[in-house]
DNA sequence: CCGCAGGCCCCAC
DNA sequence: GTGGGGCCTGCG
């Protein structure tokens, strides 16, 4: 594909890195893997990355600021682990899934990928994303191959489109939000505290409580955000109520009391633990 | 006794 | 997953 061995591209040295994990967590979706190579489509570029060895990332198609940004490793990973270490099961997760991070991805791409999310599998977002993409988004030309930038809000302006793209139900919902809302009202958000922040997604069509915490936790930098889907109801009866049927209003309380001011970094490690058992 | 807020279940989307 | 309806409960 390339006449450039690897040695010619730059390298980051990182610490408290788990590329993979961090890629394939589920908070990602336009994740390509070509050979050795993960392929990001991260707002207007195509960021090619692997992790040659524990500490050493190389990379292509974006600096070294962009990358530490994105990956977010200007965060305390050691004071992130004490917090949530609270007892043998997260100790047991953190080991397993060292490196693990919560990326900083763009918040529109990210409210639009989890409403796509509902009632929905990974492949299926997928596809859901890679059309959109194909149908709304500017192509750009990489490595010998065709890719799409995710169209940006006010792009999506074709319901019609959207259908096609197999949104199913979601349609009317990208719709609408893509009609109303603006990267300046995103933005805002970062300014709210937590419960505010949250109320405001929640207000837009087919937003509830899970699909805001999503946004807020991987986009929006509010590491406190604690997203109840299935895995993570399954897996915390499990381990916390034993086996008891909880409401996902409470198991929300009980996440963000016991884990605190990063329970969003313990609700992926759980994630992880519990995708693990599938 | 009746009315409404809050919690929960159900089901179409 | 969400949202809206139906239904039950609890307090005023």
């Amino acid at each position: 594909m390339s006449f450039y061995s690897s040695k010619t591209l730059p390298k980051l040295l990182v610490k408290d890195f788990n590329l993979c994990h961090t890629l394939l967590c589920g908070q990602l979706f336009r994740v390509k893997k070509i050979d050795a190579w993960f392929y990001v489509i991260v707002k207007n570029r195509i960021l090619k990355v692997r992790q040659s060895s524990p500490e050493t990332l190389e990379y292509h198609g974006a600096d070294k600021r962009f990358l530490i940004d994105f990956f977010a490793l200007d965060e305390p990973y050691d004071d992130i682990i004490a917090h949530i270490d609270k007892d043998s099961h997260m100790t047991r997760a953190i080991k397993k899934f060292h490196g693990l991070r919560i990326v900083r991805q763009d918040p529109w791409e990210c409210l639009i990928s989890f409403i796509c999310s509902a009632a929905a599998n990974i492949p299926k977002i997928q596809l859901n994303l890679e059309n959109l993409s194909e149908y709304f988004g500017e192509k750009v030309k990489l490595h010998g191959l065709e890719w799409h930038i995710f169209p940006g809000p006010g792009q999506l302006n074709n319901y019609k489109r959207i259908v096609m793209a197999k949104t199913g139900f979601r349609a009317k919902h990208i719709k609408a939000v893509n009609d109303t809302v603006d990267h300046s009202f995103l933005s805002f958000l970062n300014k709210l505290p937590y419960p505010e922040a949250k109320k405001a997604l929640t207000q837009l069509p087919g937003v509830g409580s899970k699909i805001a915490d999503c946004v807020l936790l991987f986009s929006l930098g509010f590491s406190e955000a604690f997203p109840i889907d299935t895995w993570i109801k399954k897996i915390l009866q499990e381990l916390y109520f034993k086996n008891k049927t909880i409401s996902n209003g409470e198991l929300h309380a009980f996440g963000r009391n016991y884990f605190g001011k990063y329970a969003g970094y313990a609700q992926q490690f759980l994630y992880m633990l519990a995708r693990e058992k599938k």
